[in-house]
DNA sequence: ATAAAGTACGTACCAAGGTACGGAGTCAAG
DNA sequence: CTTGACTCCGTACCTTGGTACGTACTTTAT
C-alpha cells in the first residue's frame, strides 16, 4: 500500500487549484489538515477524493458551507439531510435560472427593438430603461 | 415648471431602495449629487430618471460599472457602444443560463438516482461527487 | 422652543470565494 | 554547504452590491 503522498503544491494542481486555495478550505473546515512530518505535510489519496468531492459539488451549484454539510453528512450516512441539501439547492438553482432567463427576455427584446444601425436618434436599449 | 422636489428620503423611495443606496451609488458615480442649499439636498425628476434607470438596466443583468458605462453613453448618444455592451451581456448570461442548467440537471439526476428512502447504504448524492 | 425625524458625511462592516504577501523554516541539487 | 524552490502560518486585501453606525447639522411638528 504504498500511498500517494503529495505536497501541497503537487496537491492542488492535481484538482487544478491554487495552494492558496488548498490552504483557504482548510480554514473553512472543508479540509481536513494532515499532520506534518517535521513542518512539511503530505496529502494521500484520501484527501485528494476530498478536495475532488469539494470541487464536483461546487459544479452541481452548491455553496461552500453546504459542501461542508455534506461533507459532515458523509461521515454520519443521513441521507434525508442530504436529499433536502440537494432539494433546496435544486430549488435555488431553478429560481436563479428562471430570473436569468427574464434578464435575457429583455434584453433582447432591446437589443432587436434598437435594431441599432446607428441612425435614430434615441438608442432603444438606452431609452428603454427611461 | 414646477419641479418635484424630493429629499433623500423620499428619493429613495420613489425607486424602493434605501437611503444608502442612493448614496452608495452616488459615490459610484452613477447619480450626480444635486447641489444643497443650506445642508439638504433636493432631487428632481432627472433624478428620478436616472435612479430608476439603474434599477431597470439592473434588472436586465447589467452590473454597476456596465450601468455606469451606459450612463455616459446615453451622455455621448454612442449607440455601436451600447449595442455592443448589450450583446456582451446577453452572451454572458446566456453562457451563466446554460452552466446553471447543467448544474441543475446533474442535481435533478442525482436527486432521482437516489430516491434516498434511507435504505441503500452509499446515498447516491453524496456518492457521485467521489 | 424644543424634541423628534430626517439628512450629510465618513468610515466600518457583511457575504462569498478566494488572492496576495511577508517572514521563517525545510528540502533537494549542484 | 549554499542557493533556489517549496512549504507553513498569519494576516491583509480583493470584488460586488450593498448595509450599518456615529456624529453633527437641519427641518418639521407640536
Amino acid at each position: 500500500m504504498t500511498q500517494t503522498l503529495l505536497t501541497i503544491g503537487k496537491y492542488a494542481a492535481s484538482a487544478g487549484v491554487s495552494v492558496e486555495t488548498v490552504r483557504f478550505y482548510q480554514r473553512k473546515g472543508l479540509l481536513t489538515i494532515p499532520a506534518a512530518e517535521s513542518g512539511i505535510r503530505r496529502y494521500g489519496t484520501a484527501d485528494i477524493r476530498q478536495l475532488k468531492f469539494i470541487r464536483k459539488a461546487q459544479e452541481a451549484g452548491f455553496t461552500l458551507s453546504e459542501i461542508k454539510e455534506l461533507i459532515q453528512l458523509d461521515a454520519t450516512e443521513d441521507h434525508e439531510r442530504a436529499y433536502q441539501l440537494a432539494m433546496k439547492r435544486l430549488e435555488a438553482l431553478e429560481q436563479k435560472i428562471k430570473e436569468m432567463q427574464q434578464a435575457r427576455d429583455s434584453l433582447k427584446k432591446l437589443a432587436t427593438d434598437c435594431a441599432c444601425a446607428g441612425k435614430t436618434k434615441p438608442c432603444a436599449i438606452l431609452a428603454a430603461f427611461d
